[in-house]
DNA sequence: GAGCTCTCCTTGAAAGTTAAACAAACGAGG
DNA sequence: CCTCGTTTGTTTAACTTTCAAGGAGAGCTC
């Protein structure tokens, strides 16, 4: 039962969109809920607050500034601010001010965060291997690559009157 | 059953691995997000609730166990019993006791969650449509649909040793 | 340099999620 | 019956995320 796309009428999904569709979110919700289990029991803390981590980890002096860290990680300021506060009571990252613009902090990887990131990073890698790329032939690994460039293109803050997330 | 992750060096992904990866992880955030959005927006709820009113509504009788729905949904017991509550303040979901085990309960869609839902399904269905099948060509959408299906596979609970998120 | 606006980031409260513990009911043996 | 282990669903507390508001510096204009 599924409505021809007839004009002015709310175009519903095909059958064959939607089992897409479910397929999408039924996979996607179970890989996150699956990496942030593996994250919280092995590294302590949730998929989001590694990827901060490896972040900054890649980050030229270890550092970045919070705004710059909340776009690269596609979360709001008011997220960010959270966060870090947390990882800061941890002891895996430092704020410091910026000199040249007294409103600006800096998010900086302490070497406790390093040896954290460094320990971990390994079994969370095998995670993503074993749920992911090893079921994968490499021409599906290269169409998932190019099908979420896309979509992820098409949703960047940058079209005209689009919302901008992370910088509300 | 253990796919031998222990004691491997660490093998790191590939920088088309990796590519691969980000992009993935940088669209399914932002699709999310924009979802989750969309239907605060328009239908007061996030995307996870207007999930659960979906699966009610397409289930015989317009209701489910509380346990089948958490299954659907691929979400904890806990997490359900909160939301069917939240739900249920609103008025788009009541709770019957199941006659035939008493420690069950169904999750019942009213006639006013059935009237949220048909009043926003369109909008959101156009949003989903906009955000993916748009912007994707037949294989593509084919070839996504397969790939999900298997990382979706990979993850079920029914492998041996497997975690049993919704479950535990 | 006064006034205005914008940007950077934080804060506190509300909403949502998670993990662990729990009571009640089932049900298979004994 | 009765005990043991399981299933069902809820609850509590800790934690994370969102939302709305705000302080404080930067920057611009007159």
């Amino acid at each position: 039962m599924n409505t021809a796309p007839t004009s002015a009428e709310p175009r519903w999904l095909t059958d064959e969109e939607q089992r897409v569709w479910r397929f999408y979110m039924h996979a996607s919700t179970l890989l996150e809920d699956h990496l942030d289990r593996q994250l919280q029991r092995d590294a302590g803390m949730p998929h989001i607050y590694y990827g901060l981590l490896v972040q900054l980890a890649e980050a030229p002096g270890r550092r970045l500034r919070m705004t710059e860290l909340a776009m690269n990680a596609k979360i709001t300021r008011s997220r960010l601010s959270h966060a870090i506060a947390r990882l800061e009571k941890n002891g895996w990252v430092r704020r410091e001010d910026c000199p040249s613009d007294k409103r600006g902090q800096f998010a900086v990887l302490t070497d406790a965060g390093h040896e954290v990131l460094s320990r971990t990073a390994p079994g969370h890698v095998s995670a993503v291997r074993q749920a992911l790329f090893e079921r994968l032939s490499p021409e599906q690994q290269k169409s998932l690559g190019e099908i979420m460039e896309i979509v992820a293109e098409g949703l960047q803050p940058n079209e005209a009157g689009a919302d901008l997330p992370w910088l509300r």
